[in-house]
RNA sequence: GCGCCAAUAGCUCAGUAGGAUAGAGCAUCAGCCUUCUAAGCUGAGGGUCGCAGGUUCGAAUCCUGCUUGGCGUACCA
């Protein structure tokens, strides 16, 4: 938004000299020395037009047209920078901007007509939620806000599988704690089962309900106690979610694909696509035929699929829905199964473009400078509900999303329990409750927003700077948008509650009188306004006291 | 062994369509409250961008090799 008028010039003035339409890199030079706003392309034009960049540079200034209100400076710089100065009326007129979008400022219309499916937490009800759902919900949940926010129209969604090994798993586990709670205490407990305390509740809940009515080794008794422990584990994790600020609208069970005949449409496909073959009584896809390493098993020889066949159909499935673009989020241990699937969807003839997935990378838990282990199957293991009673839900999201999702992220629970200065999620929720303060304030004394910004009586560089950071919200959103990192939105809301942190310092509100007074306070407006918005899109409130 | 990802200040991390003096927070040190919230502001110190080569006017960013760490490497999901 900043950047427009400027981009706008220099295009025009690059067609005059004969250079068609590119993209044009424009930044904020770190050094103010260099003026407002400066670009490369001079640079990035070097090469190509065989002249030197200062030259090059020279003949773009030449041919520039501009109101010289709003640029007061251009000159070259360095190996062939251009610097602009910008003047007083270039502000202004950005922040009356600003503030004609209101409470809707951020929004856009990019993805208007546009569907986008986002899918995230996907954990199978075989246990309660520990800190790496947590954050694949968070991330993905941002995610679902950003595309909401750039106009499209978001399906978040949950995909679970409540059959299979890991379920009849649970089911054992949950069997043998029964028994143990029921006196045999020398029961044994399956290899690699559940450990977590949460079985024993399951367990004993069980006893208290009926019992010893399913002590007898059956299949009815086992499904039973698997369908009992689905249930309970899924109200639980919907129960975290909720607290989390997450919701999903739809929860797709993946037994639907085998009972709508899907995997078997599915199978059929691949046959007649000659994608698969035959071998030792299983089915091979021809991964090595699509560019993978080698080839892997589509169905067993007990004939049972893979966990890959599933997902393609699911994956279909989506596609079918006629989704722009569909979202998937996976902890870094994924890696390696997404690429199989994208593979064969490929082959099938979908625009595999459309799929963007996540890969987050695992978290660690620091206390006191040590790590703390966690583990499902283990007993020791820190469920997500237990760091949201420590630390509340607004310090769980931000802490999560804070870092690239490529980071290895260190979470520092005694950073987090700190309500302090330290803590960056104080920090941004105090800008915003302060300037509420303000209005508060304002509202006592009288003080109302007047119609006219009167934002021309702007005229401190600290105010300059803080309608600068304002205007470039919406490209950070769309920047977010682009390269799926929501961790780009908590910097930028960081630093922008920085300056206005300076400006409270430096400017005085309500002691001035108007209308400089009003143009403070629609300038505080605005900013409140960028730091809420910014706050609902990371899924954080944003308190008017603290 | 092979594959993917990483390595930047004491710590946690930004920064990679190659660009000006590599940034922030925390920690350390020094300042600012009769003034709209001091959960704030101002200033200082702190770096061989893992190592070694290469590409070029210019490399934290691109290429090659190496070291270290994480995750994979199933007819588990």
């Amino acid at each position: 938004m900043f950047k427009n008028y400027i981009l706008d010039i220099l295009q025009k003035s690059l067609s005059k000299i004969g250079i068609e339409q590119r993209e044009i890199i424009i930044e904020y030079p770190k050094n103010s020395d260099f003026g407002d706003i400066s670009t490369n392309i001079a640079m990035q034009l070097a090469r190509e037009l065989k002249k030197s960049p200062r030259a090059i540079a020279q003949e773009i200034i030449d041919n520039l047209e501009y109101d010289a209100n709003f640029i007061t400076a251009v000159n070259i710089a360095g190996a062939g920078f251009i610097n602009f100065k910008l003047g007083k009326s270039y502000f202004h007129f950005i922040c009356e901007n600003i503030a004609g979008f209101g409470e809707n400022f951020g929004s856009s219309d990019f993805g208007i007509g546009k569907k986008a499916q986002i899918e995230y937490v996907s954990a199978n009800p075989t246990g309660l939620l520990h800190l790496g759902h947590g954050r694949n919900a968070v991330i993905g949940d941002t995610l679902a806000n950003i595309y909401k926010k750039l106009g499209f129209t978001t399906d978040r969604e949950y995909y679970f599988n409540n059959a299979g090994n890991q379920m009849r798993n649970l089911a054992r586990s949950i069997f043998a704690r029964y028994h143990q709670l029921l006196g045999e205490s020398d029961y044994p407990f399956p290899e690699d089962g559940y450990h977590g305390d949460y079985i024993i509740e399951i367990a004993q809940e069980l006893i208290d309900l009926y019992g010893n009515k399913f002590a007898e080794d059956n299949t009815e008794n086992l499904a039973f106690f698997q369908k009992y422990g689905e249930e309970w584990n899924f109200k639980r994790i919907k129960s975290t979610l909720e607290r989390l600020n997450v919701f999903q609208d739809t929860y797709y069970n993946e037994n639907t694909l085998y009972e709508s005949g899907k995997i078997e449409q599915l199978l059929n496909e691949l046959k007649e696509n000659n994608l698969v073959y035959e071998l030792d009584n299983a089915l091979w896809l021809k991964l090595s035929q699509m560019g993978m390493e080698e080839d892997r098993v589509a169905v067993k020889s007990s004939g049972e699929p893979t966990y890959r066949l599933p997902d393609i159909a699911y994956h279909i499935e989506k596609f079918k829905r006629g989704y722009d673009e569909m979202v998937d989020i996976f902890g870094s241990d994924h890696i390696a199964t997404y690429p199989d699937v994208l593979a064969v969807l490929k082959a099938l003839g979908y625009d595999v473009n459309k799929v963007k997935v996540v890969i987050y990378q695992f978290i660690t838990l620091v206390e006191n400078g040590e790590q703390v282990k966690m583990s499902k199957r283990s007993g020791k293991s820190y469920t997500l509900d237990e760091l949201i009673d420590e630390v509340g839900s607004d310090v769980v999201r931000y802490f999560f999303l804070m870092r690239g999702v490529n980071t290895h992220l260190e979470f520092d629970l005694g950073l987090a329990k700190e309500q302090s200065e330290k803590n960056p999620v104080f920090y941004l929720q105090y800008a915003h409750a302060r300037i509420c303060s303000i209005f508060q304030k304002a509202k006592e004394e009288g003080i109302y927003l007047s119609q006219n910004h009167y934002i021309t009586e702007l005229s401190e560089q600290i105010e300059f700077d803080l309608i600068k950071k304002i205007a470039d919200f919406p490209e950070i959103i769309f920047e977010s948008y682009k390269t799926l990192e929501p961790h780009i939105i908590c910097d930028y809301l960081y630093d922008l509650a920085g300056i206005f942190h300076q400006f409270y310092h430096n400017c005085r509100i309500l002691q001035e009188s108007d209308p400089l007074r009003q143009a403070r306070l629609h300038l505080a407006n605005t900013t409140r306004i960028t730091l809420k918005n910014g706050l609902q899109i990371l899924g954080i409130s944003a308190p008017e006291k603290m």
